[in-house]
DNA sequence: GCGTTGGGTCAGCGTCATTGACACATCAAT
DNA sequence: ATTGATGTGTCAATGACGCTGACCCAACGC
């Protein structure tokens, strides 16, 4: 770990590639104060409905991929089943979500949104656009590629496969020209 | 937030600019995994000494700026003081941080780590240092620059009011042509 | 029929945040 | 010198979100 063995001398760019100090400290007040902001409004939103983030997380996934099965949904939010439940039986009750036994296997509850769960995560998803959309807007098109490639890299291995997992190939680059992974 | 007006049909370069659904979806799953992954590191060797996020957090922005105000702190983290408190005063107490008494105002305690917090903190960031000096060189330079200027515009005015305050100056571009605002 | 798997649930714990209320020392101004 | 505002600390209660351990049930698969 210390020293890391230099990786192969990157030509030129290897100046500006050396994490100092300060580049790292950078890094870490950025990604504490934007990932705080980034979530601000939805948390706004959601607290008047006594829910937190967990549900803005379920209701997100949930609705990026029905009829995903408990497990599924389990793996991808890397939390425990008790802590799941807590936040999911609730969105059952209070019809944001419903289950449906699996057709091949029927221990398997797949889960997708009602309307009531798409509007909800349709206003949290308004809300968070019109921030986002501002940062892209000021970064350009350029940072926003840049930004995209270094979370990635900031993503661990398994939750590297996840989101290509998750994303339904479709979606991975929708009409734009398949730019090579990024 | 509800039917956003569809904004107005747009024109030629708005096309890349047009935060398109799956563009934010995708923008959404990237914070989340990044950060959590971001965090993983110091959280596991912050959880052996029965510690969490908010300590190193508070180790963080005071070796940063030693000498910090509580008031200031309070400010930066945005969070109250009795929730400061909770995590301070063990830092405190297991000798991680000292409280000086201002000179100006007495009534100020001004904050600073011991060698213990720095040797602590120095530790925490060793360990994210190898995360996100990973991801940087993976992504190349370009992108580092794209990426702090999107987390830049996610934050609020507020934090970017802060950071620029908190940033030694020297510090915020250190060798780098200060191009812009960014 | 029996073990494994998918899912749910009870009980208890810990962290991190909140609000409201109060205490105390110090500063600053009258 | 009193008075009021400020900086800090602290008690008590609450809530969201995560955890472990233990146990249950239904369905699958052999």
């Amino acid at each position: 770990m210390p020293e890391a063995p230099e990786a192969k001398p990157v030509a030129a760019g290897r100046q500006l590639l050396f994490l100092r100090e300060e580049e790292l400290r950078l890094a870490q007040d950025l990604l504490f104060f934007g990932y705080r902001d980034f979530t601000a409004g939805p948390d706004a939103i959601l607290a008047e409905l006594g829910m937190g983030r967990a549900h803005h997380r379920v209701l997100h996934f949930v609705g990026r991929r029905p009829g995903i099965t408990v497990g599924e949904l389990l793996a991808i939010l890397g939390i425990t089943k008790q802590s799941l439940g807590r936040v999911l039986t609730p969105l059952v009750e209070e019809g944001y979500v419903v289950q449906a036994p699996g057709r091949n296997d029927r221990r398997q509850r797949l889960l997708s949104l009602t309307e009531k769960g798409e509007a909800m995560e349709r206003r949290l998803f308004e809300r968070q656009r019109e921030w986002v959309m501002r940062a892209y807007r000021e970064a350009g098109p350029v940072a926003v590629e840049g930004f995209r490639r270094v979370m990635r890299g900031l993503m661990g291995p398994e939750a590297r496969a996840q989101l290509d997992r998750a994303l339904p190939e479709a979606a991975r680059a929708p009409g734009a020209k398949p730019r090579s992974a990024a």
